[in-house]
DNA sequence: AATGAATGAGGATTCATTCAT
DNA sequence: GATGAATGAATCCTCATTCAT
């Protein structure tokens, strides 16, 4: 019997590998072959377990999200009243794991490649749709109708505080990040505004 | 007889045809002959004028960003109260030439491209600082010291909404993406928040 | 306890499954895992049966040479009259196993591989040498001092026919091929030609 | 103004090499480095030029192709007879560039590649066609209703003949070949057979 | 001013082959 | 006997870029 068990082992290395290598180098032209160094092997053994760039990336990309995913369930499942809970679903964003540098530039790649791959497309839409959901669901017991739109406009918030600080030099501030969004929350949830 | 003139019109068209392919390749790994030929040209010609891929990405941008500070100052001008000078602001953003389909998407990788190209960055960050500066100003009167803080918010707000944009199917609607960054704008105006 | 016997099943499988994808890619870029696969096993142990690519398609070559070697020997052994003998001949390479499209195509591809492997160019010669000594045997009764000159041309003629069908759409046709050999035999035979 | 007209000299250079290339390796696995190298340019002109390594040797295939068919035209206006007509034809393919080592290597490499391409088979069936089609109209003059079945023969004996010098060490014997296929074509056309 | 010609360098991908278990 | 793991060495192809004319 061979070595067994490697796949699982290698296919982590790789993702986090490329994940940090689009961070470093801040592009997908990240060369598979870079990766495959920073994670310890072949770029023949790359191929061997993703079949092209176009699945590592995918595959990085699906990792980021599932990370995500996984905290944002966390996050909900111990917020109580529902400004806990989208105080949660704030600061999930801006927080550990998701918003490292390397993971913040990986996100913006992410973008780009969205323009392109249908399955990156549908990944992102897949996370704008939950978080926009999650937060329709947190909102709504506090602003009734007005849920859906505040939701939107949450969403946006996130992401293009979250844009801003793909720019930023230096470790990116999640907590004055998470403050941002949060004051903005507030105002609109104690506005008029529909 | 060598036509004259033919620069400022030979860089013009490039610069165009390099945002629409931009646009409609969705990434930086546009290649310089497939910009030259929209062009109208040989990509020799391209490099006689630009001397590299990357000057004439960011003579793109420039480009963009020069339309977009042009429509600024126009604005500003028209509006008389401090209201309808926001509104001239976040308006700009998402109408006409700054609106585009391919626009949206140039902008994008102009962000990718921010992270390895330090003239890239510094044009960016200029915009950005310049949006704060005039949001600034038009809201001072409004909300006084409060002002800066609300101004990062609104410009993440718009980068967040124009993001958003980058990726949706078909074109994108500025009106109701104008809207949906008022509609936070007055709320937060009015609201108690710092 | 380690299975008996194992290994000529398991080189069989393989030269059969080499003689397939030979027939279907049609061409020897056909890979060692392919064949592997198809023969319901690890490429790794291919390489432990065979040792090289080069040395499965050579086994490959000899077990079609030799199915074909064995059905001539039946084939003669049978026929009474030289007419006979001459007629089982030319039907044995447009016959069964000899015949089919796999086969043909794989035939096609040891022609190329002759041209570069010393080996296989030697099977390959010694092949038509056996083919036109039979030929000529059979034809010594009939045709005398001719036999020689028409044994070159029917072995000529069986080949070409043979090429042709490697080329056409649908199964093969032996009966057709094998009859227009023998027309041509049939002429030859009794014509003046020396 | 640049140097001109240089790619009807390079795409003839190139398709020179591709077939010495051919004919020496005796596979398609030449690379294209090898041709460009052999033709006297980097690899990068031969993907200008040609687009692929496919486009490449269709290009080298037609070439070999157009060169027979002018030869076959040229035969065919001079002969007189039925007989110097057909004897025109079957020399036409053991003569001169037609069955210079390299090209007769090169054909092999031809039915192989048809098995694959459809354009390569295409053009194979053309000439197969064409070969059939000049050979019955010359010997209908002489057979009358036997013509057909008589130049599918001679058309297969003439591949077999080809077939066989692919092999052979040395250079071809284009003598000997064509008198082996005029032999038979003479003892068919007075025998009795169909 | 303008461009066809030309290439070096690099990157994705494949595959025969080896080896530890 | 059997195989997953692993890689070096190609090879195709692309592209930014330069240059002679």
């Amino acid at each position: 019997m061979p070595k067994l068990g490697m796949e699982p082992i290698r296919r982590d290395a790789l993702i986090k590998a490329a994940i940090i290598e689009l961070g470093q180098v801040g592009s997908l032209d990240v060369t598979v072959a870079r990766i495959a160094k920073r994670a310890g092997m072949s770029s023949a053994l790359a191929y061997h377990y993703f079949g092209s760039k176009e699945h590592m990336f995918l595959a990085a990309m699906r990792h980021v999200l599932s990370v995500y995913g996984a905290e944002v369930r966390g996050a909900l499942a111990v917020g109580e009243t529902p400004q806990a809970r989208i105080r949660a679903l704030v600061r999930v964003s801006f927080t550990g794991s998701n918003f490292r540098r390397d993971v913040v530039a990986a996100w913006l790649n992410f973008y780009v490649m969205a323009q392109r791959n249908d399955q990156a497309e549908r990944l992102l839409r897949l996370y704008q749709a939950r978080l926009r959901s999650n937060l329709r669901h947190a909102l709504r017991p506090l602003v009734g109708g007005r849920a859906a739109s505040l939701a939107d406009g949450a969403a946006a918030m996130i992401d293009g505080v979250y844009l801003h600080e793909a720019l930023g030099t230096g470790e990116p501030d999640g907590a004055r990040a998470a403050r941002a969004v949060e004051t903005w929350l507030d105002a609109a949830i104690s506005g008029k505004a529909p």
